[in-house]
DNA sequence: ATAGAACCTCATCTATAGGTGAGGTCAAGG
DNA sequence: CCTTGACCTCACCTATAGATGAGGTTCTAT
């Protein structure tokens, strides 16, 4: 008979998450899952674990580093389980990241609707080749993809 | 009195491609671009190069890795410079990466907009959590978007 | 009680895309 | 001539996100 309460082993959160049990030890080593330790010292978890998991992956879906990750779900209070608004908080700010990606990811694939076979890439006035200085220009590589995340 | 058809050094192409000379040396060392030595072992670059630059940083943009973009120049003639005609089968070939990658983003978005407040993600048939475990099922992580690259 | 599965830590490795500094060489101007 | 800036190689470092294996311990079921 199973208690569907009782805590969980890093074999069962791997499993029923869907992740390794190395990335299971990497999320708590990096404090993004918490725990407790076993009399012998094995990690258990309360369910709760299950859903953090599922939110850092869906996170990560939407392109967001574990680092901001982390931020976001640090800015939360830890003493209970993650509830429905929360869950809105952090949803809504990665679906706008989420949004500036895909804006951004348009833009350049217009731009190179309007370049293709116009060989202008050598030219100082490409705007694909505009855009990356302007972006360049504003620090260092990849800022439209990389822009920072809530809670960070 | 400077003349524009001469070689360039690795200086020349780092401040005029806007990358560092470490990422000169680099792509060199990964093949992606290619040069001679001069009398005295330093590296000399046709102007070419860097058209293959601004490519290879077009592409970065696109989410192209670095490997697959060699691949797409590999399996071009690397007798001449790049011609209008490459870089119209180059930028199509990415531009429906980056259609696939758009598609991809903002399905996950609209899963987002409809899952945000509903609290399902505990439950079995999220659709969230679905896409993810479809996704997961098919290889290891990110299929979507590290999905094979053109001449790669 | 004991076999075998599951777990522990720690070190090392993978891949991607470079950056950094040491120690030495090359090239051009005053 | 000789200084200075640009260049060379090589080794090692950074960050991200884990994977893998060694050597030893704990849990659980029979």
């Amino acid at each position: 008979m199973i208690d569907v309460r009782a805590p969980l082993s890093v074999g069962d959160v791997a499993r029923r998450a869907g992740v390794t049990i190395a990335t299971v030890h990497f999320y708590e080593a990096k404090g993004l899952i918490r725990g407790w330790r076993s009399e012998g010292n094995q990690r258990r978890y309360a369910r709760d674990v299950l859903r953090r998991v599922a939110v850092i992956k869906i996170a990560q879906r939407a392109g967001v580093p574990l680092a901001a990750i982390k931020g976001a779900l640090d800015a939360l209070p830890t003493d209970r389980p993650l509830t429905v608004a929360d869950w809105d908080r952090l949803s809504t700010a990665w679906r706008d990241l989420l949004s500036e990606r895909i804006r951004a990811l348009t833009q350049l694939r217009d731009q190179l609707d309007g370049c293709i076979g116009c060989g202008c890439l050598s030219m100082a006035d490409c705007p694909l080749r505009n855009a990356d200085d302007r972006l360049a220009a504003q620090g260092k590589g990849a800022v439209l993809l990389d822009a920072g995340a809530p809670g960070s």
